[in-house]
DNA sequence: TCTGGGGTCCTAGGACCC
DNA sequence: TCTGGGGTCCTAGGACCC
């Protein structure tokens, strides 16, 4: 069956999440409208994603990498790096390690992986394009010449649209091209990313893996594109605080604090706005949070129509020792406190077990998304199914 | 009925300090 | 009237990835 998972093209959610195989004939792409598909192919058919069942599927392929290896980065939902480095002796046959997990996932779990074996991520992320789906692919720097240099240039790690541009302009149209090119000239046009590009051509990378934990986590954010244009500054400042709601009862649970808070949005003719600030003190109160995306979005906003709001929270640090110790301020406490009590009545009963009195008759839901497993906030899964 | 959501890193300009 | 640099921090925006 030709068919894509897909948001919901009324509420304006109407892109393809991810393709089947069976799409591969009409070019479908991931990210794409789905009119754009329909054009390509008139009878698409379009399925409704499951986060819930794609979060579960994450944490229990997790799982089972972390009975091989301690040390895991997840790069996102559904890609993670295991470094086996220094347990050669344990595992001295990576291919067939590879297939096993590989297999387990298949039979446990009920859908396929790609794998991709090198010495250092960069190697292994192209090698697991190689083979889609269900492959085992081998990238070591000795294949660089036969496997890495061949491929066209938009393949390689970090070669975006704008890149891939800048990159033909110059007559660059594969890795071996980017490879053997002058890097002065690289570094004189593309400035330090094009240095870092023409090391990965010639698959130079050496950053660790990193096992992934919100300690070493760099912000936290949430945005949503709202049914229809807002107009009145009431109602974006009702939807900034169900966001608010989700980033900080996110924050709270990974147990850290944000120094800075950012307001991003995106008017109706799709031109974004942005307004950060950081603060002397830090903070995971909903309300403390809620009062300053207010005023970032208050000094930007000049009244154009919006079609989506964003709150992003970054700086972070341990919220081991609270503010109210530090500033006495008997108004942080009890809002703390207010919090932990929202979070834990959320966590037991659901998302929609308390809401704030604001969101009643509002038309807003309150905590449009996040972590109560909700109808929104699909990642995009690049692989097909 | 056009075009989602969650991240990371980098750049460039201005403020401010020495 | 004019004139330095070096350094750091902050902020807005852009590029990439999934």
């Amino acid at each position: 069956m030709v068919a894509v998972v897909g948001g919901d093209e009324k509420s304006r959610h109407g892109i393809v999440l991810a393709k089947s195989m069976l799409t591969k004939p009409y070019n479908i792409q991931t990210g794409e409208s789905l009119m754009e598909a329909k054009l390509k192919y008139r009878d698409l058919v379009v399925v409704p994603p499951k986060y819930d069942v794609f979060v579960k599927s994450s944490k229990a392929m997790n799982e089972i990498f972390s009975q091989y290896t301690p040390i895991i980065q997840k790069y996102s939902i559904d890609e993670s790096w295991l470094d086996f480095t220094g347990m050669e002796n344990q595992y001295p046959a990576p291919i067939e390690l590879a297939n096993e997990i590989k297999d387990r996932i298949k039979n446990e779990l009920g859908f396929t992986v790609s794998v991709g074996i090198s010495s250092s991520k960069l190697l292994s992320k192209m090698a697991s394009e190689f083979k889609k789906p269900d492959g085992v692919s081998t990238l070591y720097p000795s294949e660089i010449k036969t496997k890495l240099f061949p491929l066209d240039i938009r393949e390689l790690f970090g070669v975006g649209k704008k890149t891939e541009k800048k990159l033909r302009d110059m007559n660059i149209n594969f890795i071996s091209e980017l490879a053997n090119y002058d890097i002065t000239i690289i570094k004189q046009r593309l400035k330090s990313y094009g240095v870092m590009l023409w090391h990965y051509a010639n698959g130079i990378e050496h950053s660790p893996v990193k096992k992934s934990n919100s300690l070493n986590m760099k912000g936290i954010g949430n945005s949503t594109t709202a049914s229809f244009d807002v107009v009145k500054r009431s109602e974006a400042h009702l939807i900034l605080l169900s966001i608010v709601e989700s980033v900080a009862m996110r924050l709270r649970d990974s147990e850290n604090n944000c120094r800075l808070v950012e307001v991003s949005y995106v008017d109706k003719n799709f031109i974004g706005y942005s307004r950060q600030r950081k603060f002397p003190f830090s903070t995971d109160s909903t309300k403390k949070i809620a009062e300053i995306a207010y005023m970032l979005f208050d000094e930007i906003w000049k009244g154009e129509p919006i079609r989506k709001f964003g709150v992003r929270v970054s700086e972070l640090c341990t919220n081991e020792f609270t503010q109210s110790t530090l500033y006495d301020d008997k108004d942080i406490d009890t809002q703390n406190k207010v919090d932990n009590v929202i979070d834990n009545l959320r966590l037991r009963f659901g998302s929609k077990a308390v809401t704030r009195a604001s969101f009643i008759h509002s038309g807003v839901r309150g905590l449009s998304i996040g972590m109560g497993g909700g109808e929104e906030g699909y990642p995009l899964m690049s692989s097909q199914l």
